[in-house]
DNA sequence: TTACCGGAGGGACAAATGTCCTTTGTTATG
DNA sequence: CATAACAAAGGACATTTGTCCCTCCGGTAA
């Protein structure tokens, strides 16, 4: 799914407007460009404000897993700067992408000075728990079919932006599978 | 796996003890008793004592995932209690359980009163998002086996808790996946 | 005691998914 | 232009996992 923040991308970039607020800083990035790196210190927090990224996870088998696709007003980086940890995943940009990027130490006082920003942290925060344990739950009981019947519901422009490859990711299928499924359904709609 | 924290128990542990701050009850429940229904409403916010109760998750086509193991000091409800929404698991205790339950209302004061709360609620779901990202990604990429392996390792008293079946809700498999394994696990260590 | 139930274990087969490898078409680059 | 690099597609086969059963056992209610 790609994952949008609205009320957080409001605030921040009424924020960034104002004259006497100046601690955040608009940068962009190209299409295979890395934002944070796995294993490596997290020195900013960054909101999107257009564009899309997928955030992965390599694993030691050297597969790598799609958490998720991130597009307008998500945040990242955050969750390495509050609880002041090593990076446990990988940011890389998809689309050509303007981000909003804050440095750790702003960041920690803003949320504690300002209330408002204090409570859109909590509820992303609690928006992040609540679809990952969905999307856990639905991945392990599901056939790769329903997946992706469900990714082209939810997102059907999803396959004019990102490869197969990272589609399988996402799915956590291997690409001959994605394959595979694919023609199978082709075959079914050619039935109706 | 499952899931602590020392420190959330600590404070509000000192908390409850507080005379003038007297909105956590402390509760009692048996095994297989239901604290939270997914698709109910939540009225309170929870933080464990001591005991094991598990979080789960119903899915349409009849199965149930399990999302963690919860235990001294970890926290739920909290996350319908600030988004306002459904509950989206259950919970269920496990074995005998203390709790400490607040009101949602006086749970959202102490968070906007009370920034050591505040942080440790930062953290607490810090650490939610982090772990849930990484078992999604290991239980995609990793067999039956290694999952096992891995978590035998971790909490090797596990079996004696927790029945065959939550086992295999835990991983994603059937029961049957899961004998098998071991079966062949027991035949690996046979030959050593 | 007897009958019954639920959990654990596992056999036989079916279905889903992965692995390996080949082909094709497109792009990009010297 | 030639050729390398790469994404997409899929054939053939192996492995993993699920489905559908049946049995065995220990508790327990009548």
């Amino acid at each position: 799914m790609v994952r949008i923040n609205k009320d957080l991308l409001a605030f921040v970039s009424r924020l960034y407007e104002t004259e006497s607020f100046n601690h955040f800083f608009l940068e962009n990035y190209s299409p295979k460009q890395s934002l944070i790196k796995q294993g490596k210190k997290v020195f900013s927090v960054f909101i999107i404000k257009s564009g899309i990224a997928k955030c992965y996870l390599s694993e030691d088998n050297g597969k790598d897993f799609i958490q998720e696709f991130f597009s307008d007003g998500e945040i990242f980086g955050e969750i390495e700067t509050i609880n002041e940890h090593l990076s446990f995943c990988s940011i890389e940009a998809i689309t050509d992408l303007q981000v909003f990027e804050i440095k750790g130490d702003k960041f920690h006082k803003l949320l504690r000075s300002n209330s408002k920003f204090n409570e859109l942290i909590l509820k992303a925060f609690a928006n992040k728990v609540k679809y990952k344990a969905i999307r856990h739950g639905y991945n392990q009981s599901h056939t790769i079919e329903d997946k992706l019947l469900r990714l082209m519901n939810e997102f059907p422009e999803l396959l004019q932006h990102i490869s197969k490859q990272d589609i399988a990711n996402y799915l956590g299928v291997t690409a001959r599978s994605l394959n595979r499924t694919l023609s199978d359904m082709g075959k079914k709609f050619d039935l109706m």
